[in-house]
DNA sequence: TGCCCATGGTAAT
DNA sequence: TTACCCTGGGCAG
């Protein structure tokens, strides 16, 4: 279930370890054995995140395609390394309330804390690091579709909703037909077409903002979070939203994606107090303005927070601030 | 300890 | 429209 960050993350994972150097690809669970004979032993050339989609590059012009859907998860082992950022890309360098270095001690620790030369790192929602003192490679856990293994570094792919071995020409079919992706391209184009692509459209907005045609990478955290963020009603048909409003969806809907693949986490409330801030960081309880808060008072206007299942996902807005 | 639900999209029906 | 993927966190008991 992981949103755009993470996948970004996971990519970037695949660049760091994984690319250039042989890969030997199997499927100890044993649905993707086909797949994996035609990838094995070559080598990963490229890692691309769109949206909620990961593509991964291979030499002879083949590419893995995957898609984590709700539980889906990569676990990588090995000697590999978290993330460790400056949180330079959260807007907060060079501010003088600390967060960002504070941010980067936080993942610093948790990257170097004794940290032994072969970690476990599981990527879904939430990323966790632990020592692992077992031999290399570790036995796969689970059902694992994939099994990505280099000389020094595994990665165990669980429970997708896609992965597939994809041409150069279904890789395009399929980026195609996904709208834009800020981090992917020029970002001024993306803004372009998504301001187009909303403006258009009769349909609310709510259901808008998770169609991944119109935008890559939004879930429904992210989705509540930016209209609650926005003060807009989630029905409001995209045709007759301001082109202005549009505009700062956009953009805000890009300072939050930088902010997700700097921390590796969902955090929507950057307007805090620092003391709340820390509080949010350290606890994964009450860190949204309205995700999940059914019944309890909005953070600005003390309304009960409402929900009303759309498309099949639970919405969560304040009938106040987003009347 | 067991049950329910979830930060999705695909494919069968 | 519904089943599937078949995990893991939260929470009732």
């Amino acid at each position: 279930m992981p949103e755009g960050h993470s996948v970004h993350r996971i990519a970037r994972q695949f660049e760091r370890h994984f690319e250039h150097t042989p890969v030997a690809v199997s499927s100890p669970q044993g649905r993707f054995a086909a797949g994996a004979s035609q990838l094995d032993g070559h080598e990963i050339v490229r890692s691309e995140a769109v949206g909620k989609q990961m593509f991964l590059e291979f030499d002879h012009g083949l590419w893995l395609r995957v898609h984590l859907g709700i539980y889906g998860a990569w676990d990588f082992a090995g000697d590999i390394t978290v993330d460790a950022t400056t949180a330079s890309a959260n807007g907060r360098m060079g501010q003088t309330n600390q967060r960002g270095t504070d941010l980067a001690a936080h993942e610093d620790s948790l990257a170097s804390m004794g940290a032994p030369r072969l970690t476990r790192l599981r990527m879904s929602e939430q990323e966790k690091l632990e020592p692992d003192a077992e031999s290399f490679p570790p036995e796969p856990i689970g059902a694992v579709r994939v099994r990505l293994l280099t000389r020094t570094a595994v990665a165990d792919l669980r429970g997708p909703t896609a992965c597939e071995v994809q041409t150069p020409e279904q890789v395009d079919a399929t980026i195609a037909k996904l709208g834009p992706d800020p981090l992917v391209g020029d970002p001024a184009a993306g803004e372009e077409r998504f301001v187009a692509a909303v403006r258009k459209k009769p349909t609310p907005i709510a259901l808008l903002l998770m169609d991944q045609a119109v935008v890559s990478g939004i879930g429904n955290v992210y989705r509540a979070e930016l209209l609650f963020r926005a003060r807009q009603n989630p029905f409001t048909p995209g045709k007759e939203l301001r082109e202005e409003v549009v505009r700062a969806l956009w953009r805000d809907w890009v300072k939050l994606l930088n902010i997700g693949v700097a921390t590796g986490q969902m955090l929507t409330m950057d307007d805090l107090s620092d003391d709340d801030y820390r509080k949010a960081l350290a606890s994964r309880a009450d860190r949204h303005w309205v995700y999940h808060r059914a019944g309890e008072p909005c953070r600005i206007c003390g309304a009960p927070i409402l929900m009303q299942e759309l498309g099949g996902r639970k919405l969560y807005w304040c009938p106040v601030d987003q009347a």
